[in-house]
RNA sequence: GCCCCCGUAGCUCAGUGGAUAGAGCACCUGGUUGCGGACCAGGAGGUCAGAGGUUCAAAUCCUCUCGGGGGUGCCA
């Protein structure tokens, strides 16, 4: 249980009493919010009353001093107070919040988590580029963004994959295997051009003169289609190496690669086909396949199987969601989309009712674009020539943590503005050493402690942290639980940067009023050096575990 | 045309029904005979784009207007 979920258990005991013996009428119980609120009123406040008085017909403030009279006995509350016009506001007990340090003692990095999810089977999808390139810096976004969601959710206890979406099927996948048979072809000395919308990058020729090296002349030996085919599949492997590898560099790992060809290989997509058509979403006109959106309630039909015989990208998207759901079983699956597929989301509600699924259980979390600058200026993601800025490039310039903390700074539905320059410069406008510099220090006044002959301080006392400046540090620590159920609600990770700074900014208040190394007073020394040792835990979770940075011990 | 997102301090942005709207940067004042100053404290800075509405309570929900971005293919 977590502090916020803790008060408010407290406040539903309350009010249950409270009606019990007749000093609330009754009425069903209500939802519970408790929230952390400024310091002038108290560590956490409650709106209940204010909710209740039309239900109750009695003042807020009546009922806010109702609740207060039958608040059970707790270790927790050294205060409940109502103030107008009716909140109920509760103030922790300092030796109670000075005890959470042996908790965090006791559970690690683990501490933070909790089973709202309780056990909940849900993948996360995203990143899911076209596999014929590198990956573009703008698809960075998606993979910090899924990344962090799927961290946040596992430790909020759900039970979670994370997938990426190998789209080698289709017209993309065609025209890549055409370009490269062409590059590779010219690797040879052939004289044989690029198709008009193939993939222009200067990477292509790189594939090219690769597999031509590794190869040799055998693919201009068969047939065309053969050749393309089998060049396909090597350009595939190649892509694909490189993906991993740079965004395992960025500290994102999948789960799963899933193959789009595989639900045409093993008859997922003929079955789902027949499963709509049985249903009567299916029709033929002007040589394609349709599906009647407009039956379950869509602006238009859509293209299922287009003329030329080919299916297209929705089509295998029903198949694909078909085997998340119905063949392997997740309870909730959430895609990671830039918002320039905004349109589809419908479309995809749609797909779930069609095939007999609670559309909730699919959630399209959509993001902004970024733009990248470099002092002020715009750098242009991809030209015209086909190049584009990679994520392996700004990799290799400013490394992954500014990367990924920068990018989760900003709300989902924001734009970014990425400025190269800024990302390096260890300026105040720079918030990620800022962070990062809480752990190093912390990491320093550990060297210090066992270079002075502290060695064991297993034994402090820690209800000797009541200090202002502890005991502000301490309630920002407390709330890393509720705020990770919020993360994870609301699929908004950027509440972590802001977090981890306000946490920074405590620890770094806390310093400045209370040394912790002081050989004249042992008995404190020890203390803060739990309490300490406590925040360095907290700070490698955060960064290590949740934001995928590193934390560093020097700097 | 229709649909979606955004508009909050000079700048970049948090804040999705509660109390006096916040942070960083920039600007002005200060702070170390100290465990790492990559730090800290204080000040100044607001018609929450505008207008109506719902509510005990609105930056937040609803309607309209203005401004910016995106979407609206037998592309993905």
């Amino acid at each position: 249980m977590t502090v916020r979920q803790d008060l408010a258990a407290l406040i539903e005991k309350a009010l249950g009493k409270a009606q019990d013996i007749g000093a609330l009428p009754q009425f069903p119980p209500p939802p519970v919010e408790v929230t952390p609120t400024k310091p002038q009123f108290g560590d956490y406040s409650s709106n209940v009353a204010l909710t209740l008085a039309r239900v109750a017909r009695m003042s807020p403030l009546q009922i806010a001093e109702i609740i207060r009279q039958h608040m059970p006995v707790n270790e927790m509350l050294s205060e409940v107070s109502v103030a107008p016009p009716g909140f109920l506001n509760m103030r922790l007990d300092p030796i109670w919040l000075a005890r959470r340090v042996e908790d965090i003692e006791a559970k690690g990095r683990t501490w933070s988590h909790s089973s709202v999810g309780r056990g909940k089977k849900v993948q996360v999808e995203f990143v899911s580029a076209n596999p014929t390139g590198p990956l573009h810096f703008g698809g960075a976004r998606n993979a910090v963004l899924g990344d962090t969601l799927a961290r946040v959710l596992a430790a909020v206890g759900y039970e979670v994959q994370r997938e990426y979406y190998v789209n080698d099927a289709g017209t993309q996948m065609r025209k890549f295997g055409e370009t490269l048979y062409a590059r590779y072809a010219q690797a040879l000395g052939e004289d044989i051009p690029v198709p008009e919308d193939g993939y222009m990058g200067q990477y292509m020729v790189e594939y090219g003169r690769h597999i031509a090296a590794q190869h040799g002349r055998r693919f201009l030996d068969m047939d065309r289609e053969k050749a393309i085919e089998a060049l396909t599949d090597l350009g595939l492997e190649i892509v694909l190496e490189g993906l991993k590898k740079d965004l395992a560099d960025l500290r994102v790992e999948f789960d799963n690669w899933f193959s789009e060809r595989s639900l045409y290989r093993d008859g997922t997509f003929e079955k789902v086909l027949a499963l709509l058509r049985e249903r009567g979403y299916m029709y033929e006109k002007d040589g394609a396949v349709w599906f009647a959106a407009t039956k379950l309630g869509g602006d238009k039909d859509e293209v299922i199987i287009r003329s030329t015989g080919e299916p297209g990208y929705f089509a295998s998207d029903i198949a694909y969601h078909y085997n998340k759901f119905v063949l392997r079983g997740f309870d909730w699956v959430i895609d990671v989309w830039a918002v320039d597929h905004q349109g589809h989301v419908p479309r995809m509600k749609i797909m779930m009712q069609a095939l007999g699924l609670d559309p909730d259980r699919l959630t399209i979390v959509l993001y902004n674009l970024v733009t990248l600058k470099r002092h002020g200026q715009e750098v242009k993601l991809s030209k015209r020539s086909g190049d584009i800025i990679t994520l392996r490039e700004v990799l290799d310039e400013v490394g992954p943590d500014p990367i990924r903390f920068m990018l989760l700074t900003r709300s989902n539905e924001s734009k970014i503005d990425f400025d190269l320059g800024l990302a390096v410069e260890e300026t105040q406008e720079n918030p990620v050493y800022y962070v990062q510099y809480a752990h190093t220090r912390i990491a320093g006044i550990l060297r210090k402690a066992r270079s002075d002959g502290w060695e064991d301080w297993s034994d402090g006392d820690v209800t000797l942290l009541t200090h202002p400046s502890e005991q502000a540090l301490l309630k920002k620590i407390i709330d890393l639980p509720d705020l990770l159920i919020t993360v994870a609600d609301r699929l908004e990770p950027h509440h972590l940067t802001y977090y981890a700074q306000e946490l920074a900014t405590q620890f770094h208040a806390f310093y400045r009023d209370c040394r912790v190394v002081d050989p004249a007073n042992p008995e404190m020394t020890k203390a803060r050096l739990r309490l300490v040792a406590a925040v360095k835990t907290i700070f490698a979770h955060l960064l290590e575990d949740l934001l995928g940075m590193s934390a560093p011990e020097v700097m």
